[in-house]
DNA sequence: CTAGTACCTCAACCTTGATTGAGGTCAAGA
DNA sequence: TCTTGACCTCAATCAAGGTTGAGGTACTAG
């Protein structure tokens, strides 16, 4: 009852009813505060209270993650969110579509990773002239001084 | 030309010359070693000998790496090679198919939060009922107590 | 023989992304 | 009042994946 009047009244999340609601551990959000991606206000009594578009902008910083952003790269994003107030359509709208961008991107090398992966299962010996694999790796034979005479094949 | 003679005669590489062909840095390779990833011998005077298969499991072990395996589970694949000889075409068949496999897997996932992403351009506002992103983030939201009638939007 | 590389070990340090714990405060109920 | 639970700060710790440096040995060219 007088959790729901909290909020009601002052529209307001403590860390730890945020932490329930986000699913992300207190230590993580005071953690993500001093990394500057996210911001609280405080009570008369010190404590955190945060305004309830954190947690959209949690789910943002989830989904930054799993697409495979660091925290400082968040970090940078979320400043072009408005600083006090929900992001609007538009906003996410940006960085979706941006982090969309960034997914099709690591999808397209992870595919071709795949794909020279399949191709040598089929050579199956990372062979020395024909392998995509093999060749990148051993960069100093390339024009480089070296015993290519005798190379391990 | 000593450095020639050398390879050929015993067909071994020091770390240098095993740092250079892999591109990979000297102290990499010793923290390979004492994570048991690789192995090496040593000649009279302590230092290290690498057979020139060394190159092959390196490539492999980068190979892993871009797949996303961490070393330890890298570490666990290598055991399943020969311990003192090259990788069969058999062995490495095996190995890159798995690889294959679990790569496969991640791209499926990031394809799929991409496409929750490209959903989301359209809805443009993370909707409690009906955004595949926000929801998950608020777990308390399914059935536990709480505020939910004054919800963010 | 002596200089200059290359190599050795071991310990300390670095960055990311957190987690854990000590010691103290604040607010509410019995 | 006393206790309990939620909260606070700050420092230490963790794990992964390395990098850096000190202090010492080995090998090769001149």
């Amino acid at each position: 009852m007088k959790d729901e009047m909290k909020k009601v009244a002052l529209q307001q999340l403590s860390v730890g009813q945020l932490s329930k609601r986000s699913g992300i551990p207190i230590s993580t959000l005071h953690f993500y505060e001093t990394k500057g991606l996210i911001r609280s206000e405080r009570n008369a009594g010190n404590q955190r209270r945060y305004p309830r578009h954190i947690l959209r902008q949690l789910a943002i910083i989830r989904v930054a993650q799993s697409v495979g952003l660091s925290l400082a790269e968040i970090r940078e994003h979320l400043k072009t969110l408005p600083q006090d107030g929900p992001p609007t359509a538009a906003d996410w709208q940006r960085l979706s579509s941006e982090w969309s961008g960034e997914l099709e991107e690591k999808i397209k090398m992870m595919t071709a990773l795949k794909d020279k992966l399949t191709a040598c299962i089929g050579c199956g010996c990372l062979s020395v002239t024909d392998c995509p694999l093999r060749n990148p790796d051993d960069r100093a034979s390339n024009g480089g001084p070296g015993a290519r005479a005798f190379d391990p094949h």
